[in-house]
DNA sequence: CGTATTTGACCGGCGC
DNA sequence: GCGCCGGTCAAATACG
């Protein structure tokens, strides 16, 4: 964890006591603009978290600030805001949802191994079981026109279902960086499609695409997570 | 022509 | 065991 993101945490980033357990959620300031093409003309809303993995939630969170920020200071000199002081944190119980899916995804259901399975069986179940649960795994909701936000790494769609119960298609991303292996989900809030929810799985093992093209320092690239 | 997206098929988990 | 459902695969298609 970088020290910024426990910075972050001190600050009380995530908030719970309106939540159920590993539910958090924040809200950036009304006037902050997310850049073309982000297209996330208003607020971060919010977002589900598995509580192990705060720090990941901490650093995408920085990536999208900053990639807003510095994007928004290139264009403006004038620094109306600019790093912490973009976490003021606002509290509405407005921007309680949902989110069973994935608090039930995060291992919060107990796995038992049952006796008379085979070792290589109970191997296979405990690996699956392990690899559920330790999968970092949280979510924003943004109220957004474009469904995929600019986070500075680049997705390739491999998949679009439409799940039950919604009338927006889901869409499943694979992170395109070799040896990478994080996931996210896409999709709108059948409540109200304006929002944007995206849930991000795994922990990248780079740094943002842009980054890298900015020929960023080796020692960091091992030591970024979000 | 290479790469990204679409979309129907398939698979595994889970509840009944 | 069966059916439902979410997630993934991969062939077909679109696009630059």
């Amino acid at each position: 964890m970088s020290s910024s993101s426990q910075a972050m945490l001190n600050q009380g980033l995530f908030e719970e006591q309106e939540m159920p357990t590993q539910m958090g959620f924040f809200a950036f300031p009304a006037n902050l603009s997310c850049p073309a093409p982000l297209g996330c003309h208003q607020s971060l809303k919010a977002f589900s978290i598995e509580s192990a993995d705060a720090p990941s939630a901490a650093n995408l969170t920085e990536t999208l600030l900053s990639s807003a920020t510095t994007a928004k200071h290139r264009d403006d000199s004038a620094s109306d805001f600019g790093g912490p002081q973009l976490l003021s944190l606002q509290r509405s119980s407005a921007n309680f949802w949902a989110w069973g899916e994935v608090n039930e995804c995060l291992g919060s259901k107990k796995i038992g191994v049952d006796d008379h399975l085979g070792v290589s069986a109970m191997k296979m179940k405990r690996i699956k079981a392990r690899r559920k649960v330790r999968e970092p795994r949280f979510c924003f909701k943004t109220m957004s026109d474009v469904d995929v936000l600019d986070d500075g790494y680049k997705w390739r769609k491999y998949g679009q279902k439409v799940v039950k119960n919604t009338q927006h298609p889901r869409s499943y991303y694979r992170c395109t960086q070799d040896n990478c292996r994080v996931k996210k989900r896409v999709e709108r809030l059948a409540e109200d499609p304006r929002m944007v929810i995206t849930t991000y799985e795994g922990r990248h093992v780079h740094s943002p695409s842009h980054d890298l093209e900015d020929s960023q320092a080796p020692s960091q690239l091992n030591n970024f997570f979000w």
